[in-house]
DNA sequence: CCTTGCCCTAAAGCAAGGTTGAGGCCCGAG
DNA sequence: CTCGGGCCTCAACCTTGCTTTAGGGCAAGG
């Protein structure tokens, strides 16, 4: 057969190795393999056991660079992904329903940011700042100190330009 | 003079305690003396090295927790509160001035989710996830891996509700 | 005076999300 | 056959933003 001449894209039978979907995704090997080992993805072995990856691996770990960027942790994350059917390969509508909630998500965090802005217009714009009465030290979900870890809200690169 | 009954607040010359401060913003101890550490806020030392400070301290840790719930890093922080008069106590329109800052940092940051909730509607919507092509890997101000560290756009408490 | 409570420092620990390094296997090219 | 590159596993380390612990000091009230 003229065809396995690998027309192209190989689409190896075998599937993709860590460095190709590292290079297809630009996350870093130690990346995909710590995504692994948290159970966010679930490649299979070779013989001399590589890991091999499907493409809709590539679509896995979009939604995972994608939900990370919206803000959810590695344990959100792996909760959503639970949702997807196991036992074949997940079809534009399973990831549209995925990708509701983070629409969700979305709508709910601009809400809260705008509320914000009109805080800090009042609050601090007004250079009160008296922390007695002022509602921007508890914006919505913000725990306020009931235990240890970060807490965090909203992020910026740290040390960018 | 009857003025020195300590009039309902002390107001004592010797400024405030550590602990007083703590009451007051919220903050844990240890907290604060991180914060002296990182360089946010300069108490003085009384006679018996312990932390004494001023009034203006408790608006000056309310800024950050304000810009901590907006996201900014200590080192963020930091540079922000430099920008204050040395010397004299900062005045409401000191702190406006600041907070203008955080102000301007937020239409961008709603704007940007709003490009986000749209390009969430487009592209994952639609189940492409495809990434060659899709805008949401760079959603503006994302390294995309240049370098270690966390990079967070937004975050939520994780493991809450 | 003595106890109690707040204060001090320095160092270690925690949690998240990875990265880095050491030591080793396997595969394909020359 | 040998070299180089990629892959493997563990384990240690990194950064941020604190908290906790250990070991001690000082001050105010009874």
């Amino acid at each position: 057969m003229s065809a396995n001449k690998t027309l192209r894209r190989p689409l190896r039978k075998d599937g993709l190795t860590i460095g190709e979907i590292a290079g297809r995704t630009g996350l870093a090997v130690s990346a995909i393999r710590y995504y692994e080992s948290e159970g966010l993805i679930t490649p299979w072995r070779n013989d001399s056991g590589q890991r091999r990856f499907e493409r809709a691996d590539i679509r896995r770990l979009s939604f995972i660079m994608i939900a990370q960027g919206l803000g959810a942790s590695i344990a959100e994350i792996r909760a959503q992904l639970v949702r997807l059917p196991k036992g074949r390969t997940p079809t534009a509508g399973d990831w549209r329903r995925l990708s509701e909630h983070y629409r969700a998500d979305l709508d709910r965090r601009i809400a809260q940011l705008e509320k914000l802005r009109n805080d800090l217009d009042g609050c601090i714009g007004c250079g009160c700042l008296s922390l007695e009465r002022c509602s921007l030290y508890n914006p919505g979900d913000r725990a306020g100190g009931n235990g240890p870890g970060p807490r965090y809200l909203l992020g910026d690169s740290p040390g960018r330009d």
